[in-house]
DNA sequence: TTTAGGTACCTTGCATCGCAAGGTAATTGG
DNA sequence: CCAATTACCTTGCGATGCAAGGTACCTAAA
């Protein structure tokens, strides 16, 4: 339909981002995440799009994980970025300027408001 | 994978809004709304992309449409904005802007680059 | 001990949608 | 008449967000 839906597709792209973003400057269990990412306006996600989405970085080797034990709870499981993560997100810094600037473009463009 | 299905992930969303901001300055036909949007770097797309998305935006009477000739070549179908599709229009650049913020959020907390 | 609740992991099912490819038709130029 | 161009649209595939559901660990209260 409206909005809503655009912004849930445009979510999409930026998640993987944004997680790489995050595990760039720290090691992360995956609830600790979606906690992260969700107390932030117009980027809230829940836990049934994060974990597939962790395991498609690992399965792209843009990610690695290890177990590690946690006092009250079950144990959790680590992520840190890999080189290979590294470069993606660099690539895709570039490519998010260049979208952004597109966008706008549109929008300043169609004169909208 | 990497960073090119992310960022096609993510002009999902940002389509809609770029047809309807392109739509809302002038009345245009499919075949120029694709060659429009295809013409800007990072927001490539394809007929088969605008096609089905303008048809959702007739479904959802956000756009209409109106058959015209056109001096060699066969009819062309117009759309133009709609009252409902200039309030999700509105309303649909409010978002992006929060959007915006949130992942520059991420890119910059993260330390990226 | 049993039960309840919070933490933490993950999967299933549904619906959506970009995109390549293919299909149809109108008009003009060779 | 035939090929090219313009212009419309649909089909099939694959990817993926998200709600909902499932399992398991640990602590604390009853």
């Amino acid at each position: 339909m409206g909005s809503d839906t655009s912004m849930t597709q445009m979510r999409k792209g930026a998640l993987e981002f944004c997680v790489l973003a995050l595990l760039h400057g720290e090691a992360l269990y995956g609830f600790e995440l979606v906690r992260r990412l969700s107390a932030v306006d117009g980027m809230l996600t829940t836990e049934g799009t994060v974990y597939p989405l962790l395991g498609r970085l690992r399965r792209d080797g843009l990610v690695e994980t290890e177990w590690q034990e946690s006092e009250g709870g079950p144990p959790r499981r680590y992520y840190h970025v890999t080189a290979d993560g590294r470069s993606a997100l660099a690539n895709f810094g570039r490519q998010w300027a260049t979208f952004k600037t597109a966008v706008d473009q549109f929008v300043t463009t169609g004169d909208r408001k």
